[in-house]
DNA sequence: ACCCAGGGTTGGC
DNA sequence: GCCAACCCTGGG
């Protein structure tokens, strides 16, 4: 199937967005399982010109299948629209030379943007990529397409069941007699320090929290409820809120947004992360989180990122 | 070998 | 409210 869209899919599966890892990629097709209505369905995309091309296995209609791939790659926001507004903004019209057709990166599932967006603080793309990897691994669903084999990110009531470490591991497994042996834990997979957040995260939307109550609330009651998640602050509930549940209007606010977003509108004054996540959702409205995400983008390929560096 | 930073958050003052 | 510490990996 074909969707009339422009969209870099390189440029959109690697720009680190917190919705997930990127997807398995083999000769420019990306593929990944998606659960759609409790059916597990493979997609495989891939980027033709200005269209994006798919094909899918598993049981849905082609219509489900098209809104899903749309949802995901974010196809029906209006580029163009967007592109105009940003090259009549002096401070912005730059960075359409260097994103051009980056699109929004959204969950396929909200629980493991979650983990994602936890995983993602104070780490690098390539370490927290490759943790969430190690999670659906270990702990998800796995379903075999022409012999290659894909997990699903594991649901919450799995994960709440999973060890922080390996002495938690050790002390509750009596078959185990040394740390070598233990691999079902959060820590195995790289997340350091992090594990306790994703395992209370998980055991807070068994009990407390449901996932899809987010959705229908305002932005402000769902950044406060999410807020309450450990391992979550603002940056981190903002871009679940962003990626996770398409809160647009949200400006996830970190070091870099801050330095970027104090060069171009601030004369360079350092204006610190909480106003500037004000001063962006203000400024930009629905556009905030787009933007956001292009700022980053433009700064780093520009070589502004290199310039604002240590300031 | 050592040191440092990484798209933050937490807990202690 | 501020600030050090936090797990772990890769690069100087």
């Amino acid at each position: 199937m074909i969707i009339k869209a422009p969209v870099d899919l390189n440029l959109t599966q690697n720009s680190g967005q917190t919705s997930q890892p990127p997807w398995k990629l083999e000769s420019n097709v990306y593929s990944d399982v998606v659960v759609v209505d409790n059916n597990a369905v493979l997609f495989q995309v891939k980027q033709e010109g200005n269209n994006l091309k798919f094909d899918f296995v598993g049981d849905i209609s082609n219509k489900e299948a098209t809104n899903k791939i749309k949802t995901i790659f974010d196809l029906d926001f209006n580029l163009n629209k967007f592109y105009k507004y940003l090259n009549n903004q002096p401070e912005l019209a730059d960075m359409t030379n260097f994103c051009r057709d980056l699109r929004l990166f959204l969950a396929k599932d909200k629980f493991e943007c979650v983990i994602s967006s936890i995983c993602s603080a104070n780490n690098s793309i390539v370490r927290w990529t490759k943790s969430i990897d190690d999670i659906k691994k270990s702990w998800g669903n796995k379903f075999t397409y022409l012999g290659k084999d894909y997990f699903t990110f594991p649901d919450v009531s799995d994960l709440k069941n999973v060890y922080c470490d390996d002495l938690e591991e050790l002390k509750c497994c009596s078959n185990l007699n040394n740390p070598n042996e233990c691999i079902n834990n959060l820590k195995s997979c790289g997340v350091g320090y992090r594990a306790p957040y994703m395992k209370k995260a998980s055991e807070i939307f068994t009990l407390e929290m449901d996932l899809e109550d987010i959705s229908k609330m305002s932005y402000d009651e769902a950044f406060d409820t999410i807020l309450k998640v450990p391992g979550v602050g603002p940056k981190v509930a903002d871009c679940i809120l962003l990626y996770g549940f398409n809160f647009r209007q949200a400006f996830p606010s970190d070091v870099w947004i801050k330095r970027i977003v104090s060069y171009l509108y601030f004369d360079g004054n350092e204006v610190n992360v909480s106003k500037i996540r004000e001063f962006g959702m203000e400024e930009f409205g629905d556009y905030a989180g787009y933007v956001q995400l292009y700022l980053f983008h433009y700064a780093r390929m520009s070589g502004l990122m290199k310039k604002l560096k240590g300031k």
